[in-house]
DNA sequence: GCGACAG
DNA sequence: ATCTTGTCGC
């Protein structure tokens, strides 16, 4: 699929973080997004072996995730992890696995933050400019903002605060684990991605496109093939 | 200077 | 992210 807003990836941390800077202006958070008229949706996620990067994309229906499409790549691994600076390190890989891909989603699931970043750029807003669709963001820890408890139930929130704002929501999507944080990516606002996230895990903790996507990143070094949800 | 810190 | 056995619970 067709990518915008390139730049170089080879940037020092604080170059990253300069460019952060100017493209956060770019990430539209604040539009609704109709969840009626999703009908593809592809989980992001890439795993590391050592120096050693794979991205998968998975594309699957939506509301029944069955996967239509999968997309992969893998490149050595150019930049160290740094906190806030995720998407300078997936980025490359993810750039290639979505060259690659031959569907077009209708929204992009990624696995990190989105608005929920020091800079309001996470890797789901980063990559959303790049795709020019709207991307939301679901991290399994928390990167940046503070929060209420959230109350036991499956669906409950807490408005995850930064700096006076609301970037987010710790989200349970399901009872007797932690919550999962998320965030618009880009062109989406935070109730949609609620929304979102929410009708994507009807089971588990984590979303559905993600678990696809998880599973697909790292398929080859759990043995045979295990492209579906199982 | 001391913690915090997506994956 | 990745390193790794058993174990508690539905």
């Amino acid at each position: 699929m067709r990518l915008d807003h390139r730049h170089r990836w080879d940037l020092t941390p604080s170059e990253a973080v300069a460019l952060q800077q100017e493209l956060r202006a770019e990430v539209v958070a604040d539009r609704p997004f109709d969840l009626a008229g999703l009908r593809l949706i592809a989980g992001v996620d890439v795993s590391v072996k050592e120096n050693v990067s794979q991205a998968a994309v998975v594309v699957a229906s939506f509301p029944d995730f069955r996967v239509v499409d999968v997309a992969r790549a893998m490149r050595p691994t150019p930049f160290p992890y740094v906190p806030g600076l995720l998407s300078f390190r997936e980025g490359p890989v993810l750039e290639e696995a979505f060259e690659s891909l031959t569907t077009e989603p209708d929204l992009f699931l990624f696995d990190g933050n989105g608005i929920a970043h020091p800079r309001r750029i996470g890797i789901a807003s980063h990559m959303g400019l790049w795709l020019s669709r709207p991307t939301v963001g679901s991290a399994k820890t928390r990167l940046t903002g503070r929060h209420e408890p959230v109350p036991p139930e499956k669906g409950a929130w807490a408005p995850l605060m930064d700096k006076g704002e609301v970037i987010g929501a710790a989200l349970r999507t399901r009872a007797g684990t932690n919550p999962v944080f998320v965030s618009p990516g880009h062109l989406i606002d935070l109730p949609s991605a609620i929304d979102l996230v929410m009708r994507c895990s009807p089971r588990f903790r984590l979303p559905e496109p993600i678990r696809l996507a998880h599973n697909a990143a790292g398929a080859f070094e759990r043995g045979p093939d295990l492209l579906d949800g199982t």
